[in-house]
DNA sequence: TTGTCTCCCGCTGGGAGACAA
DNA sequence: TTGTCTCCCAGCGGGAGACAA
């Protein structure tokens, strides 16, 4: 039943697929199939994931759990919308959430509805923090199982399968190949089948052998079938065979069942508010939230692999660029629509600044059912035709980076589909690597990276960031940004407690050093962010938002519309958004745990320079922030709460030198009469992190400490030793 | 429909309702009866509204637009829990949001369920401000609409009803009442029906009249009916007949459909945040927000007129008292079911501390089936038997307070049945008014109020907080408090923001200045919070909570479940909570647009003075709040309450400019003759910061500290340390 | 090979009065 | 007065081969 599928064009034919893809159904042992009709509870095997897979319909991607993925809660909007009432419409609030969010999958259960047998997934995401990036990595790199022996059949059903006279007619080869054999001595043969469907119900069915001419047909139970169902011509059904000769049936609906269906329980205000203050809860407290999924629905496709994300993020998207997209219904057959982008802009420029969630705004080719199609797409659900491909970079071809981008750009494209197939993440991992190779071979030998040979093509604008909104809305060629900048210039954009800010960040850092380091100043300053982690001067304590000098310009970024972001890009941080190698770096990065050395000392102390601006920047912000909503931390009056002694006292740390002049202070504020301060009184002074965990004070740099402290404790070094350890992850608040 | 019905027992018998309820549908326009099924859209005349309230059952109560309710989130939370989906529970943030917010009704709609009948309405609230007030005060008195002519019956269908064979058997006296009268010349008589259902669809029914010996029948058309609408035995079927004749039908089932009907859209924690944070939002903001209402559904009542519960707050609940309690399915034949109170706890002291609903756990008599009874109820769903009224009071039985506590808390308590009907409405005004002037010369004239009169009654457990927690709780009475207390206290314990406080308090004041005259000295301190307005003293920053007596003993208040509060009332400052007259005062005051005239010259003045303030307040709170989204809103009128006196005050920040100027005034305030404003007594202003954490006055910003207070502690030093030391780790963000 | 049609006929269930509670 | 039962029989629809695309 898959509600309303693909986008929209439905042309549903008799399909077989013997291989399909393979996701974790959930982790559910595999039980036997008992007739219970318990709303999915238990029974989750291979053959159960193989069937819902093919009512879900080709080209359905549900992430695997351990995966890492983009949620775009607007998206996640988007579809509720369809299945919310409609009742009055009011203003929602701006929840200061990021439009995207890099999470890990945790649990992913295939489900179906009880009453309309619409498949949709349940899926359980944990917005990422730094500490689980790495355990993160090793787990999406993991073998995929191999699925074997799965056999599975549609079929389109014809007035005469559900007409009230007769039964189902199976075709020749489908029976011979998917169904138990008939004895044939029998006159006629037949044979009753038994088939579980999604809900674990069974259901019997006659299959007989006869007529003249001889065809299979199912007679008996079909109609019950049928009726049960509420199946009607054009509907398809469902056939999955085990290895065991076990039989599982399902369905596939050719229109989407109406969705009001599902009984009235909250306001469709208060859905909205539900999504959007579940999602911002998980990402400030650190734990997970949960989805229903429905890729299908029209344009939903809200979770986004990373891995997809970041190769779709490595296409330029401009005004005019012709692109494809593929439908639901295309097997063999691969028909795909076409059209062009005529518009790239925000959907909502007051909640979701700079999303690129349906961001393109496009115009079917005539030839395709526009009426169906949705008038704007996310650049991840398109793929963009070859012959821009090669050329699609800036106005004036640079015969370099064209190259490089070739490398990165239009091989990954190609394996860029919608559904991300095991063998294409294998495939594009070893890609990865080789690209990898040659980009080292092709910048960090060059010693300077693309954009540093072609300064020419630094938009001039960068310095008047007013003016750059005005020509960037002007311009024909709105180039995408490349995993490069987009993530931690999205990042530091974000209005959003700090917790989200360094895990969005920290995802991009680790590959970020080798390019980074061969940036000259006027980089420096484009790269601010993503350079943070390419401060390899030995100093480990370094993390996203260290500054180090003092002399950049801090830059300070209005809020909402106004802000000079393109494609999550900041125009006036980003010099260049075009830069072929360091993407395929992030992308490879990621997918594999080697990581690249840094290649050359002088990069350093530019690094640091953005450092500070984004340091600065994310200090701006955390003072911000405090004023609204959902996380309301105020840091330049951090709190001091005494071990023994109910009153806390505040302090503002703006006024301190460092760690002495802190502890001085505390010392005095507290009575202490200097053995705080000598630690001759086996005291010690702790604090929370903007991560929630607990840690030493004096350990690092007085200005990250400065950004990242939550509140401090005065406390005998027995004491906290005793304490339970502070919750690694998750804290569940 | 009527999910489960009553409090799960349902003996829904043939009943006949000629007299309705009136309710407002919504202001719906009286279309005309097209047959659409568009899910309740247009056509909401009066017999769509009959039609309603006969499928929603007896006794069920919608609030009427313009109608001052609380609203109880917790309520909420409780009935969406039965629809949600049960996937993975994770903790609940706690929302900072009252445990009741007085709303005013804003529009109903009444709808109905497309796929299963069920009847619910969808409620817009919105939260009340002082401004809103007045003109809601009219709105709320205004006159019933009468209706007339409307006439409706409905039959539980028996299992012959809804066979195969045969068709629908009218009642006799049904038929000849309700239904269009046949042409008996005929052989035999028969006529076509035309019933138009909740959703606007048109059912066709023969009605004949034949057999041996004759009945009434429908016999075409009816299998249909049953069939669509799944009906079985047991379930009813309600027909509604217009003044034109007009035909209408609708159902109601004895048991609830299975609730998993809904579509999984979002998760069951989605929908609680969503529920919360709606709600929060809306207070937060002065917005509507919507609800599904099904006030059937077990204990569900979430939405209480302001009324009904003022009525039941008149009476003491306490461990040991008898009560009743009135099902669905009692018409005439006044079935109720008896129990006893065996505990009075929160049912979730996290979120909601001091809550009042289902606060009451009970036990059910013996004859009652107990296993489809809730265990714990909230006061106002009960009705204390007669027997144990007159003697609820206190330990020792005071034949003084007795009687005036007859006068004003058992007469009402008979009114407060489950449905307000405007009849009732009617009488409780009159008896009001009969009452208040009883208690006017009960007390002025006696220039004593009861507790003044019995000084041992006052609880001499109030001068260490801790102890009377421990106190309380193993007490065998548990006093509920009056209303006249009640709501300030109530707005004083909790932690929420000031907006809802305000309006809170607000319903309070305006005639307590009558009575509050007549205070004496001993009683202002019972008294403290109520009396706000008696403040004669002429210096008029006082608000609402400003106390008269200085000499009382003091309280630290802490949070959460630790506080000192039964019933909302904070234990610690209300010494005694029974005072019968301002009890009358309030609720009458509430019901009648007529004010009650002051009695004394002093009086007057001081109301205005406080009304002024209260202005005022409102005003700082409106231009505040728009700061926050989620939670916390700026005080504007802070509490200060200082060690060893009971009685509190209250300041408004805005008013100062620093922390020099507060503190000398707190030193004023509380006759500190500069000792504390010098520091020379060791004592020292702390306060609880929006965090929970108190925090000693004067470290951060006077900005912050203004955004952030809850309320102030004055107390010596020594006092402070001795206390347990606040939040511990981890640190509740 | 398979979609549709028509024919056959069993059984469901609508509709009637009988009968009894 | 009305709930249940049984009887009657119309017609729905399951199941078959015929026929044609």
């Amino acid at each position: 039943m898959a509600g309303k599928q693909g986008m929209g064009l439905t042309t549903m034919t008799t399909t077989c697929s013997s291989e399909r893809r393979c996701t974790d159904g959930g982790g559910f042992p595999d039980t036997n199939n008992n007739n219970n009709n318990n709303n999915n509870q238990g029974e989750k095997d291979d053959l159960y994931t193989e069937l819902w897979y093919a009512c879900a319909g080709p080209h359905v991607y549900v992430p695997r759990p351990g995966e890492k993925v983009f949620y775009f809660p607007q998206g996640h909007m988007e579809q509720v919308e369809a299945y919310a009432n409609q009742d009055g419409r009011t203003e929602m609030p701006i929840y200061n959430l990021p439009s995207k969010i890099l999470c890990k999958v945790v649990y992913v259960q295939l489900k179906a509805e009880v009453h309309s047998d619409e498949v949709f997934a349940q899926i359980t995401l944990l917005p990422l923090t730094e500490q689980d990036e790495q355990s993160l990595e090793d787990e999406t790199a993991r073998q995929l199982p191999q699925r074997t022996g799965l056999r599975s059949f549609s079929k389109k059903l014809t007035p005469s399968d559900t007409s009230t006279h007769g039964g189902f007619s199976v075709p020749k080869r489908y029976a011979d190949e998917y169904l138990p054999p008939l004895d044939m001595s029998q006159q006629p043969p037949l044979q009753e089948l038994v088939a579980v469907d999604l809900h674990g119900l069974e259901w019997h069915f006659r299959h007989i052998f006869r007529g003249q001419p001889k065809r299979h047909l199912l007679t008996s139970g079909w109609s019950t079938f049928v009726t049960s169902k509420k199946l009607l011509a054009g509907d398809a059904c469902v056939f999955v065979r085990g290895e065991n000769g076990e039989l599982r049936v399902g369905i596939r609906r050719c229109m989407a069942t109406q969705n009001n269906t599902s009984a009235t329980v909250i306001s469709g205000q208060s859905m909205q508010h539900g999504i959007l203050a579940s999602a911002c809860h998980a990402v400030t407290t650190g734990t997970m939230f949960t989805v229903y999924y429905r890729p299908w629905t029209s344009p939903a496709e809200y979770i986004i692999p990373f891995d997809k994300y970041m190769k779709s993020a490595q296409n330029d998207y401009f005004v005019g660029m012709r692109f494809r997209i593929r439908f639901e219904g295309e097997e063999s057959a691969e028909k795909r629509s076409a059209g062009t982008i005529v518009g790239i802009e925000d959907r909502d420029c007051m909640r979701w600044p700079n999303s690129e969630w349906r961001r393109l705004k496009v115009q079917w080719d005539a030839a395709t059912d526009a009426a169906l199609l949705p008038e704007s797409l996310s650049p991840w659900s398109i793929k963009p035709m070859e012959s821009t491909n090669t050329n699609n970079n800036f106005v004036i071809p640079q015969p370099k980076r064209a190259r490089a981008h070739d490398l990165s750009s239009t091989d990954f494209s190609n394996l860029a589909g919608r559904g991300l197939l095991p063998n294409s993440v294998e495939y594009t991992l070893q890609r990865c690597k080789e690209v990898l190779q040659g980009q080292e071979i092709g910048n960090v030998h060059a010693h300077e990276p693309a954009g540093a040979q072609n300064p020419s093509l630094l938009p001039n604008l960068i310095k008047d960031w007013n003016h750059t909104q005005f020509r960037m809305k002007n311009q024909l060629y709105l180039p995408m940004q490349n995993p490069f900048y987009q993530c931690p210039h999205r990042a530091i954009a974000f209005p959003v407690d700090n917790m989200v800010t360094s895990s969005l960040i920290n995802h991009c850092h680790p590959t970020f050093t080798t390019y980074s380091a061969c940036d000259n100043v006027t980089n420096s300053r484009s790269f601010s962010v993503s350079n943070v982690n390419s401060s390899n001067s030995g100093s480990q304590e370094c993390t996203v938002f260290e500054p180090k000098s003092k002399d950049e310009t801090p830059i300070a970024q209005p809020n909402g519309c106004g802000r000079c972001m393109l494609f999550g890009v900041n125009l006036v941080n980003s010099s260049h958004p075009e830069l072929p190698s360091p993407q395929v770096a992030t992308s490879s990065e990621h997918l594999s745990p080697c990581s690249i050395p840094p290649t050359s000392q002088s990069s350093v102390s530019e690094t640091i320079q953005v450092s500070e601006t984004s340091k600065s920047i994310s200090r701006v912000l955390s003072n911000k922030q405090c004023k609204k909503c959902c996380s309301v931390i105020n840091r330049s009056c951090t709190k001091v709460l005494k071990y023994g002694t109910v009153l806390g006292r505040s302090v503002d740390l703006s006024r301190f030198d460092g760690y002495d002049d802190l502890i001085s202070e505390l010392d005095l504020m507290f009575d202490f009469n200097g053995s705080l301060k000598s630690g001759s009184n086996g005291w010690q002074v702790s604090y929370i992190d903007n991560e929630r965990d607990m840690m030493l004070l004096g350990d690092c740099q007085w200005e990250k400490f400065c950004s990242a402290v939550q509140r401090m404790f005065i406390c005998p070094k027995e004491e906290i030793d005793k304490s339970k350890p502070s919750s690694s992850l998750p804290p569940s608040l």
